[in-house]
DNA sequence: CATTTTGGTGGAAGCGCTCTCACGATCACA
DNA sequence: TGTGATCGTGAGAGCGCTTCCACCAAAATG
């Protein structure tokens, strides 16, 4: 591998002269500018990232972790989009991705060390569970970050970008209590992340306002498999609801599922209604009344919130909340 | 962030040996390695990794490269499976994962900037391309890498695992010719892939033996969507089919959705079998009769060959192929 | 014309680490 | 007791890069 000096001695330059030119090049003169740009190209030289980053205390890296079992991460379309538009608006100013997912216990320690360790300026966190302490940890270390989503404990400490869950919550299940239904089922997400808390508190809040029972409530994992599970036991404990929140669509339309088979017709018998419309909605039979998580741009405005940490300035925590836009099909 | 010289000083002793004592502490007292030991524990210190890595020219990290769109990425289990395998593999040497998702094109080229520049110590790479020549470039370069699946051009050239892919659509068609199928078609892989290609073959070696027409053929894209497609092209250019033999069981899924559709039940009218066994098979109806891909084997044997190169040695491509083993299920 | 300002440049320091090498102390063996 | 071998240690070089600083020439100013 060539290094900067031998760039510099074939361009008939100083190293300093030939590190200005390769780096933005401010203070260089075009002719010298252009001898060490043919040098570089003749010698196919790629600066040294580990020398460069030993002195500029930069890595150019920035981490996206995920507190999640991989299949999770996987199976939900959630987190391939995140994924796509962080690692899309972050490659715009060539700051590579480096992709962290990592259950609580000894991986997180690992992933907590590499965060420490320098690996990277700085991290996107998506989907911050309660005991995963993410956001305290991250806050403890300095280390720039923002998170997709409000975490639970520690919110006040870091930056982060999340949809307006408790009001998307509440109008989508004004939407079934419109339409006559009043017995109103939901399966939430998991009680130790926001957008599960948030949505089963919206969804209260309609019911409440209504003066309906909010008694038939069953917690589900934001899996399909979960949300089958769920509304099997939704079912036999409460054989009589007529309507159905699920908190995300993947859990709905394993519920779809549970309801087909128990002979429940959608929307005529059982009304429901879905959160996050990532393209499972549309596919569902029947396709899902839902609530649009807007990921794309929670992404972008998160990296934002990111980048303003990256270039100096901002320390005080911002966040920036989304609101909810209704989906109509034909579920509810 | 505290140094190693302040470790050192803490310690009562000198950089050299605080550095001998953090890494492996061959050649030092016990008393000097408690000592540094506490130091490092007060300081909280973590190695500085752009300093360790400028000296001894290694990252401990390892890409992972899918030359892929990243929603087929994180649509298709193949790849949550091997990057868990990788990753946990990896893990037990303290070696860093990156998920380098590329298509060909500019972020190719990124990519290949990426891999080139030193910021990874080897790569193991995943759905190789015909066109990508991602084989031809990482040799070039000579980085440590082991591709997951034969690459279609260059592969003498990189260590490679791979299943064998033709025996197993052979063996798997074979199920179909001996319960009496006569008109066997086949939805293929992308024939720019040796998985697509391979298969293809396997299919037609086993409908050449048997003396049957091996003219139903359709390509797919290893998608769900795309297995749909293909089914109902087949079906329409070729409504005579009894046997069905698709390279992928994702694909499989999509077909039989087509097939239930058109009223033709399975495996009486038509018998259908896939290829894969990652947990969709099971899960479809009927069940699929399929071909298991050792996925878990070959990503742990792929690590196994790009560690052996890390570890110096090595340097003459290695290859290693696995034996299919069909899994006997209800739709043939 | 004397002076300050500017632009372009190279020398050299130093980022935090590993590792070679030389050195003294300790040990085993004759 | 003498002679190697072994062990633990620290001084110091150097990995490849950026950047501070001093310098000089040319341009702008009084």
């Amino acid at each position: 591998m060539p290094t900067l000096d031998e760039v510099a001695r074939l361009a008939g330059v100083s190293r300093a002269t030939a590190s200005r030119a390769i780096n933005g090049g401010s203070r260089v003169s075009a002719k010298a500018a252009e001898a060490v740009a043919e040098a570089v190209q003749a010698l196919g030289y790629l600066p040294n990232p580990a020398a460069r980053s030993l002195v500029t205390r930069r890595t150019e890296t920035i981490a996206m972790v995920v507190p999640e079992s991989d299949e999770r991460v996987f199976a939900d379309p959630f987190f391939a989009r995140t994924l796509h538009v962080v690692t899309q608006v972050l490659a715009q100013r060539d700051l590579q991705v480096v992709l962290l997912i990592a259950q609580p216990g000894d991986e997180m320690q690992r992933t907590l060390r590499y965060l420490r360790g320098g690996h990277v300026d700085g991290a996107i966190v998506v989907s911050h569970h309660r005991n995963d302490a993410l956001a305290d940890h991250l806050a403890a270390i300095g280390l720039p970050a923002a998170f997709i989503g409000r975490p639970l404990t520690g919110a006040e400490k870091v930056f982060y970008t999340d949809p307006d869950n408790i009001a998307g919550a509440r109008e989508v299940t004004n939407i079934l209590i419109e339409r006559g239904c009043r017995r109103i089922g939901t399966i939430t997400g998991p009680v130790d992340m926001s957008a599960g808390m948030d949505r089963a508190a919206g969804w209260r809040s309609a019911l409440d306002a209504a003066g309906l029972a909010s008694d038939a409530v069953v917690e589900g994992d934001f899996t399909e498999d979960g949300g089958e599970a769920a509304c099997e036991i939704l079912l036999r404990d409460h054989p009589d609801i007529d309507g159905l929140m699920v908190a995300s669509d993947l859990m709905a339309a394993g519920a779809l599922r549970v309801l087909e088979r128990a002979g429940r017709r959608v929307p005529d018998d059982i009304a429901v209604v879905g959160y996050d419309d990532l393209g499972i909605a549309e596919r569902t039979t029947p396709p899902l009344t839902t609530v649009k998580n807007p990921i794309g741009d929670m992404a972008r405005e998160a990296v934002r919130l990111l980048l303003a940490q990256l270039d100096g300035g901002t320390t005080i925590p911002r966040r920036v909340v989304f609101a909810p836009e209704l989906v109509r099909r034909t579920s509810a």
